[in-house]
DNA sequence: ATAATTCATTGAAATATTTAAATGTTTTGT
DNA sequence: ACAAAACATTTAAATATTTCAATGAATTAT
């Protein structure tokens, strides 16, 4: 993974800043594979827009990857991105 | 330091989340040490209403710690609280 | 082919964040 | 004591984010 700039760790930094979003990254956590969109309909109470829209945020940083998988569609942790982030992190302590 | 929790983690990614503080954080590494106000209101170009945000933003999730000398106040970098943070971000992968 | 399911998009309202002008507070220099 | 310097606070405007109802698109089941 390149050495990841400032701007990225700025869109990363945002992505993680809700509580529904780090919400969804522990549900992934916990099914410690893949996680289905429809699991989280279940276990999160926003409308299926909100919760989209938070998957986009998500996906669009590359924090979480998804997959097709027929009409339902499948989302795994990332740990490359959130390894590049936390080495971000590392370099900017003293 | 305890286990940091999502509320804390998400507080802390909210400071982070702006490009400001992120060049305020970058600022006081390249110092080393200390950061005095008067070298960001040098070296940011925005108001210094809005630097003193910013720096409020960074102080209040105690990413950085203030020192008052005279009447300037030093910065330094609260390492403690990165490290919190780093250990909420590794949980959270597979 | 039609209906049902799953996820995405659009548009709009509510809320939060960023920015700076004006002003306030504290400390230092004369 | 008075003026200057350094940082904080208040207020308001501009912008961004979050949320959801309505609707759309793609896939599966009958």
């Amino acid at each position: 993974m390149p050495q990841m700039d400032a701007k990225q760790a700025e869109k990363i930094s945002k992505a993680l800043s809700d509580p529904t979003r780090l919400k969804i990254l522990s549900e992934i956590k916990k099914k410690n594979d893949w996680l289905y969109c429809v699991d989280l309909y279940a276990n999160i109470n926003l409308a299926q827009p909100s919760i989209c829209h938070h998957l986009k945020q998500l996906t669009k940083t590359s924090i979480i990857l998804p997959e097709k998988e027929g009409r339902n569609i499948k989302y795994t942790m990332n740990n490359a991105v959130i390894d590049g982030y936390i080495d971000f992190l590392q370099a900017l302590k003293k």
